[in-house]
DNA sequence: TATTGTTATACTCTATAACTATA
DNA sequence: TATAGTTATAGAGTATAACAATA
């Protein structure tokens, strides 16, 4: 949360705008105990069957961060862990009823803070916001430099 | 790194933006040797005195994040703390002649990297998304919702 | 009493490594 | 051999609490 804040630049800017839109959509869909996760996952499990390297990928985490929101998503009993007919090393993640029902609330949710912010925008530049924002992400900033990747020690052998 | 992208929405539009554009910033920045964050207080401590907290507020970190910072900046030689003629509990940060230097090189390197990434947009998209997101910025995005405060255990007392 | 800078450390988040079962 | 899911945990980042010096 600190960006290089020189004056009005572009990193400033996005940082800021991102920063502030996550922290609102986080409260919003709190209220109804969902995290953005869960409602990514919700969405996407629920369009068609999916397994939870299929859902990683869409919402761009790690394996590993999906077991927790996929535990989570059980624990509130929106979802469940389903063995795959075709690979039985695989889990689909099938939306339970009162699951679907979270997902439509929660899609208005996030419509709604997104719809929000972007009424403060005079039509025509709305419009040239979401154009340029669409141009940079599938161009010139569609993939992230690669951080430098922290060596880490080997884990303790279990017996 | 797992924004909400439900589709081509605001939310997953400047959260992959933002973050493109900070790696980008970052392995810039990285081949001086330089942090965002140390990049940030260079060019604030050279435009007039300041004092560690008031760097702090500009760049909108912790002031315990800003003593890292600050240790950076001096085993790099950039900066010193000085203490201030006005108030001896504050520190002034002055920037050393290696520091100026760096900072010269370092805005040039954030130029460029927004340069770069504005120049994949047409002009008029350009000057738009600008003005687009000053607005949102300073109006409806401005105040970012307060999480919910996380509790924390006293610390050991020391003897 | 409040504030500046500091140290120590608790907490969160995320990703790596290793493991099991299966392909 | 490679992949899906899991567990455990390392490591980075950051913020909180307490403290000393000063206001």
């Amino acid at each position: 949360m600190a960006p290089a804040r020189t004056e009005s630049d572009l990193s400033f800017l996005l940082d800021r705008t991102s920063h502030v839109l996550r922290t609102r959509m986080a409260a919003a869909l709190a209220e109804i105990g969902l995290t953005a996760r869960m409602h990514c996952v919700l969405v996407h499990a629920l369009e068609q069957e999916r397994t939870q390297v299929q859902l990683a990928e869409l919402g761009d985490m790690d394996k590993t961060t999906m077991v927790v929101t996929v535990d989570a998503l059980e624990q509130a009993g929106l979802a469940e862990r389903r063995p795959s007919s075709a690979d039985r090393r695989a889990r689909v993640i099938v939306v339970t009823e009162k699951g679907a029902e979270v997902a439509k609330r929660s899609q208005r949710i996030v419509d709604g803070v997104h719809r929000e912010a972007l009424g403060a925008l005079p039509d025509d530049e709305r419009e040239v916001l979401l154009r340029a924002l669409n141009r940079l992400v599938t161009g010139h900033l569609s993939i992230p430099v690669a951080a430098p990747p922290t060596a880490r020690r080997a884990r303790e052998r279990a017996k």
